[in-house]
DNA sequence: CCTCTGATCTTCT
DNA sequence: GAAGATCAGAGGG
């Protein structure tokens, strides 16, 4: 049987390379309402996630504290969304972690789609293959029609942005990658830290070059 | 397999 | 005015 049951606030209310690891495995769920249909549910189980350690890290958009219109999200309680918009063209979803004011952040970065593949491949003509159809921070955004009309939702309240829980316990490290964060080689130091975690060996992953 | 490049525009300096 | 928590396609080996 499969449960349904969200992530309570308390899940997220921990550091954020916690929340991280404990993000594996679970289920993140889009719903989109239709006009003279019944709502959508597009759904995938989170395999690839990077830590966000706010203030000190300098890869964070909240390095050094500074609070801008983008970002102010992040300073919400865990459980929160931050979408931001980058490169011209795209959309990514963090999971706001730990307590209110600590600008944490998780960085959703692959999913592997369970539920709306049609429309989900509708949505991403380019993928030729249903392992590109999630693969990636902006990917999965366009997968699930994620944009900043959802910045700033509450993951345990909303009616069109949550995650369940699929698995019971968090995944055992030794099925956990973990590795330097993608994209980040201006940060320094802060670049070489290990905070991308994902399934090992799943193919949904992102293929970063 | 790998490296390089263009797209595209909001956000912040 | 420049850069960016990216992606896709092209070209070469």
């Amino acid at each position: 049987m499969t449960s349904t049951a969200r992530l309570p606030h308390a899940f997220y209310q921990r550091d954020a390379v916690t929340v991280a690891r404990a993000l594996l495995g679970q289920r993140l769920v889009r719903r989109v309402p239709r006009e003279h249909a019944p709502p959508l549910r597009l759904a995938g189980i989170i395999v690839e996630t990077e830590a966000y350690l706010g203030v000190p890290d300098r890869a964070a958009h909240t390095f050094g504290g500074r609070r801008t219109a983008r970002n102010r999200s992040m300073w919400r309680a865990g459980g929160h969304a931050y979408v931001y918009f980058t490169y011209g063209m795209h959309h990514c979803l963090n999971v706001v972690a730990d307590a209110e004011n600590e600008p944490v952040a998780v960085l959703i970065r692959a999913l592997e789609p369970v539920e709306g593949l049609e429309i989900m491949r509708h949505r991403r003509l380019k993928a030729r293959v249903d392992t590109d159809l999630a693969s990636g921070p902006a990917k999965l955004c366009q997968a699930m029609a994620i944009d900043r009309a959802l910045d700033g939702e509450d993951l345990v309240t909303s009616d069109r942005l949550w995650i369940e829980r699929a698995r019971r316990r968090a995944l055992p490290a030794r099925k956990i990658s973990v590795g330097p964060r993608v994209g980040v080689a201006y940060a320094g130091p802060w670049a070489d830290q290990p905070l991308r975690f994902h399934i090992r060996e799943n193919p949904h992953v992102s293929r970063p070059r």
